[in-house]
DNA sequence: TATACAATAT
DNA sequence: TATATTGTAT
């Protein structure tokens, strides 16, 4: 009883450290004062912990052994003296106290603050990713589902404000070019007579975008405005577009836009006509043709078979009445014609003018109407046409001998 | 010039 | 058979 064993002189001593817990229990169950043991080492232990908080990454095997070490003599302590206060409580506010202190103080605070945030971000992020996935039943399937439906909806947004900036895009679109382009008018009206360039640039300058918009919705309105109407702003018109690229001439793209909304009555004006005319002449003259092939080679947007067709058919009708046996004089006048007709603006100019221009073999017949030409009454019509027109068919017939009849 | 209809081709 | 193309008439 008296003597004490030197580990238990040392037991009490701070630096005594038992090899194992059951060592330690060992020793406590045979020291006088347990609770006191029990206490100092606990605090050791827990000193120890806190030093290798900050490698607990490094040392993990170490941390667990300290904090069941710890846990256990807790427990003994807490055998020692039942009463104090309610057991668990008793254990785990000191640990969180400690925790807490430790945290606060000693510890490598950057490390701690990592930890926590590094937590809570893991966790929020957890979250996070939860919420977009588990909102879709958390499948990588339906995330990648909603993502997809996501950029779908940006994508929509874009489209649509672009496609409202910049209508023209949806026009240039040969089909869907036709179809409803309401806001075209407001182009229209302000891109008035000058069909081509002149008028599309002039208000578009604002965006190149939208001046090739102008462009075309100015060409449309032209058309119909002055196209088929007034003669004077046609000539004027068909000079620029003379002038214009060797493309696709402005007038004849307007033709594309005037079909959207409503179907826009197709003016054929002198420029389209000249195409109409020329493909026909490769296409081995207008009883060879087909509106089709008529429609392909003129590469107008926007004219369709049918617009083709309607107007083969009147061009037919003309020629059949003026047909080189009629005795007019297709081959000159015809040439003459063509040429003028290639240039655009003197077609257009002479019908316009009126001016009994000889060229126009219309006219002349229309002149001597009062002859005993057999081709009187139709001269009656093709005058009018050709007033309509503003061109006259005859002047297309640029072969002589091979007029189609 | 647009449209409707019929004939024809694919 | 269905569709596209064409010619003709309205």
């Amino acid at each position: 009883m008296g003597s004490v064993p030197p580990e238990l002189s040392l037991d009490l001593r701070p630096s005594f450290v038992p090899k194992t817990i059951t060592d330690f229990l060992r020793h406590l169950s045979s020291a006088t004062d347990r609770l006191a043991t029990l206490h100092d080492f606990l605090a050791r232990l827990e000193d120890e912990l806190r030093k290798i908080h900050a490698f607990k990454r490094e040392l993990p095997i170490s941390m667990l052994l300290l904090n069941d070490a710890i846990s256990l003599l807790k427990t003994e302590s807490q055998k020692c003296r039942p009463r104090d206060c309610p057991p668990v409580l008793e254990e785990f506010i000191p640990l969180k106290k400690e925790r807490d202190q430790n945290e606060g103080n000693n510890y490598n605070h950057n490390d701690m603050d990592n930890e926590c945030r590094d937590k809570k971000n893991w966790l929020s992020s957890v979250q996070l990713w939860n919420n977009s996935t588990t909102n879709n039943n958390a499948s990588d399937r339906k995330q990648h589902h909603q993502q997809q439906l996501h950029k779908l909806e940006n994508k929509k947004i874009e489209e649509g404000q672009s496609v409202g900036e910049d209508p023209f895009q949806s026009c240039s679109n040969r089909n869907g070019g036709r179809r409803a382009f309401m806001p075209f008018s407001r182009y229209s009206s302000s891109s008035s007579s000058v069909p081509v360039a002149t008028a599309g640039l002039g208000a578009a300058t604002k965006e190149e975008k939208e001046e090739s918009v102008m462009n075309r919705l100015s060409l449309q309105t032209p058309s119909v405005k002055e196209g088929c109407g007034s003669r004077g702003s046609r000539s004027s018109s068909n000079r620029a577009v003379s002038s214009s690229p060797p493309t696709v001439h402005p007038s004849l793209r307007a033709s594309s836009l005037q079909q959207t909304a409503r179907k826009q009555r197709r003016c054929w004006s002198p420029e389209l006509h000249r195409r109409f005319v020329n493909a026909l002449q490769k296409l081995g003259g207008s009883q060879a043709a087909t509106p089709k092939q008529i429609r392909e080679l003129m590469q107008v947007d926007g004219l369709t078979n049918d617009e083709v067709k309607s107007h083969l058919q009147k061009y037919r009708l003309h020629t059949r009445r003026v047909p080189a046996g009629s005795g007019n004089q297709p081959v000159v006048v015809l040439g003459g014609l063509w040429m003028s007709q290639d240039q655009y603006n003197d077609s257009s100019k002479v019908s316009s003018s009126g001016s009994g221009s000889p060229q126009s073999p219309l006219h002349l017949t229309a002149g001597s109407r009062g002859g005993t030409s057999p081709t009187e009454g139709d001269s009656m019509e093709d005058d009018e046409d050709a007033r309509s027109e503003s061109y006259s068919w005859k002047s297309h017939m640029h072969k002589p001998g091979k007029v189609d009849v």
